[in-house]
This record gives C-alpha cells, sequence and structure tokens, in this order.
DNA sequence: GTTATGATCTCCT
DNA sequence: GGAGATCATAACG
C-alpha cells in the first residue's frame, strides 16, 4: 500500500509528478489522521529550472531539503502566511521536488474543517497548495521527515486516472523564471473540483 | 545589519 | 477583479 523508496527515487521528476495524481496522502499529526488523494502537482526540475528554489545549484540553509535522497517532505513558508508541502524526489544531490497544490480529500473530513476554520466541506478546503498544508495540519516542523514514516506518507489504493482526463499546463506564480515558467510542468485531474482555480 | 520579494489565500467591492 | 496580510530567506553592503 504505501509507496516505497523506489518510487520516489528515480530521476523523472516530471514522470513521478503525473504519476502522484490519484495516490493517497496521509498524516498522523496531533493524534489526527487526515488524507485524500491528490489531483494536482507541480514539477520542479532540479538546477535547471529557473522557477525551482534549487536553480544553478543554489545551496542554503532551507533549500538542502531539497538535495537529500528522495522520498521525504520539504515544507517552507512562502509570503510570511503559508506552508508548502513538497515531496523531494531522485537520489541524493539532485535536488529535484513536486508541490503538492489540490488533494481531494477523504479522510479525516471534521478535523479538517476545523484546522481550516470552517462549518462545512467546500472545494476550496483543500484547493491550492497552502491550504493542503493547513487542512492536512502540515508545518515546517515535519520538513525533510521520510514519507516511510508513521507521520506523512503516501498510499496507493488502485486509483488511475486515464492520460485523456489529466491536463499538463504551465505552472503557476513562477512569472519570474523568464522562459521557464512556459514549461507545461503542472497536472491535474480534469473536471475535478478541488483542482485549484487558474488556467482552469 | 539592511532590504526586497515571494512555488499564496482571503476578504472586500 | 484587486489589494492586503506578514515574515523567512537570500542577496547585498
Amino acid at each position: 500500500m504505501k509507496l516505497t523508496e523506489a518510487f520516489y527515487l528515480r530521476d523523472d521528476v516530471i514522470a513521478i509528478s503525473k504519476d502522484l495524481l490519484g495516490k493517497y496522502l496521509f498524516t498522523h499529526i496531533d493524534g489526527l489522521t487526515t488524507g485524500g488523494y491528490i489531483v494536482e502537482t507541480e514539477a520542479y526540475n532540479g538546477i535547471i529550472d529557473k522557477a525551482s528554489h534549487a536553480y544553478g545549484n543554489r545551496q542554503t540553509p532551507r533549500t538542502k531539503t531539497m538535495y537529500l535522497r528522495g522520498g521525504i517532505a520539504y515544507v517552507y513558508l512562502c509570503y510570511g502566511i503559508h506552508e508548502m508541502f513538497n515531496i523531494v524526489t531522485s537520489v541524493e544531490g539532485r535536488p529535484q521536488a513536486i508541490l503538492i497544490r489540490a488533494i481531494n480529500p477523504t479522510e479525516g473530513l471534521d478535523v479538517m474543517l476545523s484546522r481550516r476554520n470552517m462549518l462545512a466541506v467546500k472545494p476550496n478546503i483543500t484547493m491550492g497548495p497552502g491550504s493542503v498544508a493547513k487542512a492536512l495540519g502540515i508545518s515546517r516542523n515535519i520538513n525533510a521527515f521520510s514519507l516511510q514514516s508513521d507521520t506523512i506518507w503516501i498510499e496507493d489504493r488502485g486509483l488511475v486516472f486515464p492520460d485523456e482526463s489529466i491536463a499538463a499546463v504551465p505552472r503557476v506564480g513562477v512569472s519570474y523564471a523568464a522562459k521557464d515558467a512556459l514549461l507545461p510542468y503542472r497536472f491535474y485531474v480534469k473536471r475535478n473540483p478541488y483542482v485549484s482555480k487558474p488556467n482552469k
């Protein structure tokens, strides 16, 4: 059930991003389990990708997590407000990562509602990377945690989307990355209500 | 030490 | 449709 390390250690971050659609992401934090299946991802292709934090082989306290062995979490703060959850892939020394932009929640709905200060389930509960992290209780203190741990992990439950229901489009919020912003590194499940707005 | 800015969300109009 | 929130990070002096 739980995805093994071999899944994350592959070198093709684009293929892994696509493969992650339909996989179930779970967290067990503060004694509470929450999760759902992934419906939107974005690939960040290492040192040659201008949109990546590791562009140009940049090594800093923040990005060092990306250089570790694949199969761990990379969590950072964006805009001073939002925690972002990424999955590190490929082998040690190759800083590739995948941003989880949206999930379709299936477990722990009541917990997610209270974490999001919402009264009823609406698509925006886990739509967009900042919302996903908040609903799942993800914060920077699980940065670099292994996805083989019992705090955060990903399962294959046999859910597969056919190619024609998967869209590949340019990424969101990376206009500073010049022509790399045009690469179709954002993948999502067509017509799923939890997919975030831009380019839908 | 200082400063500019962002892999965004929410609320307001 | 648009602005404000809010701070760690990274680059620079």
